[in-house]
DNA sequence: TTGAAAGCGCTAACAC
DNA sequence: GTGTTAGCGCTTTCAA
């Protein structure tokens, strides 16, 4: 591998030229710079990143810390980062932390000692140090998908999110209402049940029934004990795709059809749920959005102070065939 | 942040002791061995990886091309891979290429230049470089999910896949039956449907019906073609799930019966066919066999040579709700 | 065992 | 503009 030297020889010209026309900052004469890159083609010549990162202190490289890259939304979200951050010249490094905290350190501390630019974390759980780490280093950290107290953050609207689903079911004129919450990720779940309710309670509807557990398919398959009650909901909120998924299926299984017999909407926008059948109806995150904002934040840290630099990204419903109006219950 | 040479003064010994001690090959005595520790930790001391890298022309790093990791397929493959690789200290850079061939040759340079100690590439399409490219370089390189000629790779025996849903719907008294064939992955595809044909001829059957397409979703929206014909075909194959996908919605949609009217069999054994209603039966690559296998072809470059070093990983049939015995046509 | 010293390949002053 | 030079932080001979 031909190194800086040896272009430098083969052009006539020094080392330091050579520098200079491969950062062009210092001006190069035209008949140098083109010595010097017949030098670079001859010998095939790329820069060594490693000299370069060391001698400059940084590395044009983030982390992504996911609790799952198979997870379909987390998934999307690399896609949109890795992205983002490749047009800016930047590599990211791809860490699954497999929901473990352990890991997840791990991987954190690593990322700090390769000089890594900057990270971006997609924590879970309550276990996770990431938050106590972070504010202990000086490289820029974004917390994705969930806020955290006094550190960068981009999140989606969970309360928000909740509100628009109670909305739409209220407007389809729903008032027995049932929901499935997950218990995995506190914060924006709570915020998600917590936006749902209030928009319930605006309307002048109280949330029938509630059942908890992880954030999962197993949750959504719990759906028909709902449809069990003596008087079963019109509709069921899903804190997430995934359980709604769960409930889908269940339900449809045990014959229930969807929406006629009971509306379902979901959270966060997979793309599973579009290829339902009926399509899932969905609070959608905003993904795009928030890989956007998570670069950006990332690759311009301002000087604002970190609780400022916090985005919250707005949901959208989307209305698909999985909610309607309730049937006429006469007859139950 | 302190350096080595900090933690050498702080201890009272030589810079190279440090170095020894952190690197343990050489022995240090007890003593000094304790104060070093003791300074390490007074520091809050970590190698620069990017000083390590440079010196010792490794950067325990390799990077991972893939045309898009929003497909689960590949994101269960690049969380195998991450895995294994992190277990043997190395990370991992996520490269998504966007199917796009300058975009996946920019990736390929980069991590060249990066120094990074392998590549790993799920590439598509016929555009790609990588294939020239990766001959040309010394880094270990490993194509994954398709067989590169003369190049190190880990792949599925589609033919033996494709042998795999033929004789499932052969024993299941299958003797009409149409294909819906992918052209995007041509050497993959046309092995799974090469060993389909070839098993259906084993069993005096020939594929009656086959729809060509680019490999998505919109391919497997014209299985209900097949379903109008004067014939129709009381088994489809699918080339992969999410052709399959599409199949399942379409012919659901058009009040078909999965399996009753028609049996659906699809390729890879992505999540989502097992969560559809009926679950999809599918021929299923090893996810976990072909990302480990590409780890350890990465981390282990042996002295053979690149043909002889090809993994191929044998698939298994997965029978689910989607399939089985045509009902009786008499009377159509 | 230990320490001194020579770089890895590059960038960025600095003097000319 | 151009060349010289001093390192970035670490590993690894080599002698002692």
């Amino acid at each position: 591998m031909a190194t800086i030297k040896d272009v430098a020889k083969a052009a006539g010209v020094s080392l330091g030229s050579v520098s200079h026309y491969l950062n062009n900052q210092v001006p190069v004469s035209p008949d140098k710079a083109a010595r010097i890159q017949q030098a670079i083609d001859a010998f095939g010549y790329r820069v060594d990143q490693s000299a370069r990162s060391l001698r400059r202190r940084q590395t044009q490289s983030v982390g992504l810390i996911v609790p799952d890259i198979s997870n379909p939304f987390y998934a999307e979200l690399a896609r949109v980062l890795e992205h983002r951050l490749w047009d800016a010249g930047v590599q990211t490094f791809l860490c699954d932390s497999a929901h473990d905290a352990k890991r997840e350190r791990a991987h954190f501390t690593n990322l700090l000692d390769r000089q890594a630019d900057g990270i971006v974390v997609i924590y879970e759980g309550k276990a996770s140090e990431l938050p106590k780490l972070a504010a202990e280093t000086s490289t820029p950290v974004v917390f994705l998908d969930r806020p955290v107290e006094g550190l960068v953050s981009v999140a989606t609207d969970n309360y928000l999110g909740g509100t628009l689903a109670a909305r739409h079911l209220l407007s389809l004129g729903h008032t027995l209402i049932g929901a499935l919450v997950g218990d995995g990720e506190v914060a924006n779940i709570r915020a998600r049940v917590g936006g749902f309710t209030a928009a319930l309670a605006a309307g002048g509807v109280a949330l029938a029934y509630t059942l908890h557990g992880s954030q999962n398919l197993a949750l959504g398959e719990r759906a028909e004990e709902l449809m069990r009650l003596p008087e079963p909901p019109t509709a069921i909120f899903a804190t997430n795709d995934i359980v709604a998924v769960g409930a889908w299926r269940t339900l449809l299984t045990h014959g229930f059809r969807i929406p006629e017999d009971v509306s379902l909407i979901g959270f966060d926008n997979i793309e599973m749920g579009r290829l339902l059948l009926p399509p899932l109806s969905t609070v959608a995150q905003d993904i795009s959005a928030l890989g956007a904002h998570a670069a950006e934040l990332l690759l311009n840290p301002s000087e604002l102070p970190a609780h400022a630099r916090s985005a919250v990204i707005t949901p959208q419903l989307l209305h698909r065939g999985s909610t309607a109006a309730p049937r006429e219950r006469s007859a139950m």
